[in-house]
DNA sequence: CCAAGTTACGAGTCACGTAAGGATT
DNA sequence: AATCCTTACGTGACTCGTAACTTGG
């Protein structure tokens, strides 16, 4: 199980084409068909149905295994080669949609005292901040989520990164003007399991979340949202296609909806701030080993 | 970073010499140093000084990362491979220390309708049970350890596991006879933060759990005990060399300590039962597909 | 000077590209 | 017939073992 044969196969996966893999790794389809053929004889099952070209039951198990271990393998260079990689006087940001706004400030305390330096910001999912953290291609990362008060965000576990917590809101729930419970002044979970949610686990709470908050099924979701723009998803909130959990004061921001206080079981909504550098202290310690000079 | 590369460089690490790991892996020793300077050249960072031979900085890094990856890909391996895999009529199940005690009920209620079977059964410490059910060496495991009511017990996040609780135990701390606190009815954490602890992570609750639930630093670990065995911990915490947390039904049936039931802040004793087929629904569907016929 | 790691070199293997060969729509 | 995957084959690269070399205690 070479890695090289594992990302080849998770290209073929996604593309659903040998060829189509092949021109986005560089090799020909040729090698591509011996490496699928190389994985499935070395495994003695077969991962992919040709014509067309789909995952079977095993391929499907091995995809679940097989982005996790890249991630890993590239998070583990990335970390042996933090420690020796000169400073680069360069510093990649990203963040959750939702931690966005309290971007400025986190960086205004980090960096206050420090020298000029060439600063690039991204926004993307989540789940992308923290892998993209994780193997380097970001320095920091900004994340938000739900989380019990002053307990660490529960990220998927590919790499051990540090984190700080740098603030923790009230959950607000998202309802049309004209939703039945808009008016209220609060809510509980247990009111809201059979409404329709937004599944946008990029951007807002992850349903799994609250899922597990309420220690039940329920919070069906009613659309799939991938994207990362807050607006753009509390608009959707706003045409009644369903509901979706924010931290209070980004709420606020948006005249077209009621953002009405949630009570979840011991949860808060809550910022974090991500490096890589496992056991580096603070995050000014740590920015100043990125940056020095 | 090549696999084999890896398992190299942990195996040269573990044994602090690359002719013994040349030996253990069934290379020449003359490979072994080609592995290493392989990986070296390929990260551009020293990994180990030589004579005497000990990981450096960066190549301490690579092992946190190293032991998971080698055991996330025996793990899709294993997990791949259990699909197509024939049925082998032999069952062999893990049981962490704590757990084994309810390891007889646990199986007659799985196996109750079952036809016979070649059992094998072993102890060992908490984490080598996750491992090794994920890898597939163990078909079941048993585990035990605190959580949070109904939560599922959070195991190193290397491969995902299937888990069922099977039972769920009021946590007890096991004092000395003696101890001032041992007349108590029940404790708090609070009361405990400074006292001399056991660190037995294979077998008893990890001390790092209750750091985490008392949200504090303390639980210092006066001695950190290794093995698997019930009996030797508590005869450890008898003889005074510290205290250390177990369900309390086990906890009864040491006579030269007390036992206290402890108040934990939303922690329970739990044990669970794992397996590897991820979307198998039932244990009992599981093992009917690993043992038909 | 001995134990232990490194370097040199050759043999066998492996992986890739080219090109020809099926198969499916 | 066209598209797409597989197979055959040759070349270049890689990996490992043997053996000579080097270094540190």
């Amino acid at each position: 199980m070479d890695p090289h044969l594992l990302r080849t196969f998770v290209a073929v996966a996604r593309h659903g084409s040998f060829s189509a893999a092949a021109r986005d790794l560089g090799y020909t389809q040729a090698a591509v068909s011996q490496h699928i053929a190389a994985l499935e004889s070395d495994l003695k099952v077969s991962l992919l149905t040709r014509r067309p070209v789909v995952a079977t039951e095993a391929g499907r198990r091995l995809l679940e295994h097989a982005a996790p271990i890249l991630l890993r393998l590239d998070a583990a260079r990335a970390d042996v080669t933090r420690l020796a990689g000169a400073p680069r006087g360069r510093l990649h940001v990203g963040t959750s949609p939702l931690a966005a706004p309290g971007l400025a400030a986190a960086l205004a305390t980090l960096l206050g005292p420090m020298p000029r330096l060439e600063l690039t910001v991204r926004v993307a999912a989540r789940e992308t901040v923290a892998a993209e953290v994780a193997s380097g291609t970001l320095d920091i990362g900004l994340v938000d989520g739900l989380a019990a008060p002053s307990d660490p965000l529960r990220l998927s576990e590919v790499s051990p990164l540090t984190a700080i917590g740098v603030g923790e809101e009230q959950p607000v729930v998202i309802l049309p003007r004209s939703h039945p419970l808009a008016g209220r002044t609060g809510l509980r979970l247990a009111d809201l399991i059979d409404a329709r949610w937004i599944d946008a686990p990029g951007t807002a709470a992850p349903l799994g979340d609250l899922r597990r908050a309420g220690g039940a099924e329920g919070f069906r979701a009613a659309l799939r949202y991938e994207g990362t723009d807050t607006g753009t998803l509390v608009a959707l909130a706003a045409a009644g296609h369903g509901l979706t959990v924010l931290p209070g004061p980004a709420a606020g921001q948006f005249p077209g909806v009621a953002g009405v206080p949630i009570t979840l079981p011991r949860l808060v909504h809550r910022t974090e701030l991500l490096h890589g550098s496992i056991g580096a202290g603070s995050p000014a310690a740590a920015l100043a080993t990125l940056l020095a000079g």
